[in-house]
RNA sequence: GGCGAUGUGCCCGAGUGGCCAAUGGGAGCGGACUGUAAAUCCGUCGGCUUAGCCUACCCAGGUUCGAAUCCUGGCGUCGCCA
């Protein structure tokens, strides 16, 4: 069995910690209880967090104890973005995303056994909490001097909105619950992404102050970054988020397969679950046959089945095939096109029309001035066909199998109308 | 609290009374080339019942034949001072 320590180093996943060397004895010496918390900003996890989550999950098989803190308190204030202040949720809204990402986040870790895991929420520790005794109990260990030079903080002092009152306490919040988890369980690691580094070190040197000889740690994790420069986790403008009403597993397996070859080593070592030799065997693929894309397939495969299961992993590919495939639409099987475009965004119509509308109608075109500007741009299919008028309308005889549409902006934006015209 | 400055489309940023749905850059989107890559080049980039119309340059009023551009008030932001 390899050292941990040294599987996250080799996979990429080891960006900084507290001395190593104390680190690397507490996990040798037995399982450990560690944390890792999640904010609830949006309605789910996006890819972004699979780092974490998976991370979470590494160390879960390697024998620690994992509690997975979803921050009922700390999603109401907000982490300090570097760029700009957030804008505040409501607490309900906040409270209803809480047990959404519960939810997404229980599936990727266990609860049975010695080590299994706990869902923990902040909000417990602090909702009780005045304003007078946080100030007093918590407040009074932290010198404002050093929590300036935090780098979050730090780059919105510098920025022209400079940061308010209530983002600039979030660290506290954090350190908090460093302390508390390691009071009631025992939790004497935190992990985190390397944008947390500030906070996670806030946690331990508040427990440093009211524990002394407690020996805790942090550990974070690479943030994930694309060679061309440009924001990961995001296609077609919007993020691409764990759950299927947001983000379809077809569009999510797409995402894995399109990942740039630059790329695919790094994020491949990150996330998969695969053994050493297998990832770099799949890496020596790329570097000899990058166009099969045979590690892009495989990440997006394993990744797929994670968040979604087998079954649905399995149609997407199969609609990935169909669709992508060389074949002329019109000759798939009924069976095997109503699978394919089941995994699309897809809208039913009881009426044809024009083209543009239908664009708009399902969602591949925001308006239906920008369907019109994919048509004149030449970016418009219909059942794979090029649209060349503004006002085309569809006709029924151009359904397939009576009754589908595949309509396709750009190369590889799909969706599909079912006509249910016929019986209402 | 006082004084000064500033507020433009997703972001940055021109524009100081008509030629402004608003220059330019970035992002995004589409096309060519490819491997459903990358890089590069080209195009596009408020909405609609699209030869026209509607809504827009922080908000609300006002001046004017006409305002993103001028005036008044409000709000936000920044700087200096207290």
């Amino acid at each position: 069995m390899t050292d941990i320590v040294d599987e996250l180093k080799w996979r990429g996943l080891f960006a900084q910690s507290t001395d190593e060397d104390a680190l690397r004895k507490a996990l040798a010496d037995g399982p450990v209880t560690f944390y890792c918390g999640f904010d609830p900003t949006a309605a789910s996890l996006h890819v972004g967090h699979l780092v974490q989550v998976l991370t979470v999950r590494r160390l879960q098989q390697a024998g620690h104890r994992p509690l997975a803190l979803v921050g009922g308190a700390t999603g109401q204030i907000g982490d300090p973005r570097p760029t700009a202040e957030r804008t505040l949720n409501d607490p309900e809204t906040v409270a209803n995303w809480v047990n959404r990402l519960r939810s997404q986040i229980e599936p990727f870790l266990s609860f049975e056994g010695e080590n299994a895991a706990v869902m923990v929420n902040n909000l417990d520790w602090t909702a009780g909490l005045s304003a007078i005794e946080f100030l007093r109990d918590i407040g009074k260990h932290f010198r404002v001097n050093k929590m300036l030079t935090k780098d979050s903080v730090a780059r919105r002092l510098e920025s022209e909105q400079g940061i308010s009152y209530t983002e600039f306490s979030y660290q506290l919040l954090q350190a908090m619950d460093f302390l508390e988890l390691y009071r009631r369980y025992g939790c004497v690691l935190q992990q985190g992404g390397s944008d947390q580094w500030g906070n996670l070190v806030a946690g331990l040197d508040l427990i440093h102050r009211l524990e002394p000889g407690a020996d805790v740690h942090a550990l974070a994790t690479p943030l994930m970054v694309k060679a061309d420069g440009t924001k990961f986790g995001k296609t077609e403008g919007g993020a691409v988020w764990l759950d299927p009403e947001m983000t379809t597993p077809y569009a999510f397996y797409q995402f894995w397969l399109n990942v740039d070859d630059r790329d695919i080593s790094t994020y491949m070592r990150i996330l998969s679950f695969r053994s050493r030799e297998e990832l770099e065997e799949l890496e020596q693929q790329t570097a000899e046959r990058p166009q099969a894309r045979a590690a892009q397939r495989a990440l997006a495969e394993e990744l797929t089945t994670l968040v979604h299961g087998a079954e649905q992993c399995a149609a997407v590919i199969n609609a990935s095939k169909a669709l992508f495939g060389q074949g002329d639409l019109a000759e798939l099987d009924g069976a095997t096109l109503a699978a394919a475009l089941s995994e699309l965004p897809h809208a039913r119509v009881t009426e044809l029309g024009q083209v543009v509308d239908l664009f708009t109608e399902v969602g591949l075109a925001p308006s239906k001035s920008g369907a019109r500007r994919t048509v004149k741009e030449g970016g418009a299919y219909v059942n794979n066909v090029k649209v060349t008028a503004e006002d085309a309308e569809v006709s029924a005889d151009e359904l397939l199998h009576g009754r589908w549409l595949v309509l396709r902006r750009g190369k590889k934006n799909l969706a599909a109308i079912e006509f249910a015209g016929a019986e209402g």
